[in-house]
DNA sequence: CACAACTTAGTTGTGCACAACTAGATTACA
DNA sequence: TGTAATCTAGTTGTGCACAACTAAGTTGTG
């Protein structure tokens, strides 16, 4: 019942291709958070940026773009939303009044112990031990890095 | 130079996370299919749209749906775009006028040549072996189902 | 048969991603 | 010192994703 071999990494149908795999994979779990989110009234960009500030407050912009690879397309907007719902402050620095620094709020901060209810429950959906675990995330930064490498270098043939 | 131990799967920090990996290894992939994809004029999920096709024409709109995991609100767009271009034709089917049989130009289907070039080029980007590449396959697969069914287990608590 | 329940596509509105561009501030250097 | 190059955010426009809804066709049941 097995399928004819088609051609190895050159195959053309859908369920061979790992970058489906993976595209799949990501829509599973940005939905899974956001039914988890909903209560926390955060989409999971909104989330990592704030987990990037609970981490770390008092993050400049760019600095946040590169920590999370996004640029001022992405963030500029996403963070006005955060402004608006209450949870971050953005001022000009007065010595670069090229760069905002972004500020949690007191109710930004706040909001950290409702999402220290998330991981648990995401650690379960992905039904992994924790050597699965690292090892997975190791490869998919393996992954990334090789991904990006080889799309820096090409030059359209 | 090891970091502290800020406890296993509960962790709110960002490089801790298998999902932030997933999702950058997944807009890493779209990008490089954005450079590989350019000379043929289509997005990646359009791509994903004419593989299917490729691989079986003819579809309904529901079908190409569940093959994709997408619903009409994305691919209704996607598919006037890809007619648009001159990739497809759509036709409501004439003994069920509910549905919309997508079926491949002969100028779609002449696309297919200019996209066997590209999953070599993917192959290479990802730099996996064959075992590698199918583990990670079925690992991604078996991630999407268990976060799949938890998500759809989960009531809000 | 009537009509309620369901099915299939499509539409509307929100929020990413990202390319391309702009505005304004800072830095480097001729 | 003046000005060109650079840097930082922000804006605009396109195309997904997805929730919520609509329109129109089909099916099931009393």
């Amino acid at each position: 019942m097995t399928s004819p071999d088609t051609g190895e990494t050159g195959s053309l149908l859908l369920d061979d291709q790992l970058c489906f795999g993976l595209y799949s994979a990501s829509r599973a779990v940005t939905s899974l958070y956001r039914a988890l989110l909903e209560p926390l009234d955060l989409t999971y960009p909104q989330y990592l940026v704030m987990l990037a500030l609970w981490q770390q407050d008092e993050q400049q912009v760019k600095e946040l773009g590169s920590a999370l690879n996004l640029d001022s397309g992405t963030l500029s907007p996403l963070l006005k939303r955060l402004e608006k719902a209450g949870l971050i402050k953005r001022e000009r620095q007065s010595d670069d009044e090229r760069s905002v620094r972004i500020r949690l709020t007191e109710e930004g901060t706040a909001l950290r112990a409702k999402a220290e209810r998330i991981p648990p429950h995401v650690g379960a959906a992905m039904n992994l031990n924790n050597t699965e675990l690292g090892r997975m995330r190791a490869a998919m930064d393996q992954l990334t890095a090789s991904v990006n490498a080889y799309r820096e270098s090409y030059r359209p043939s």
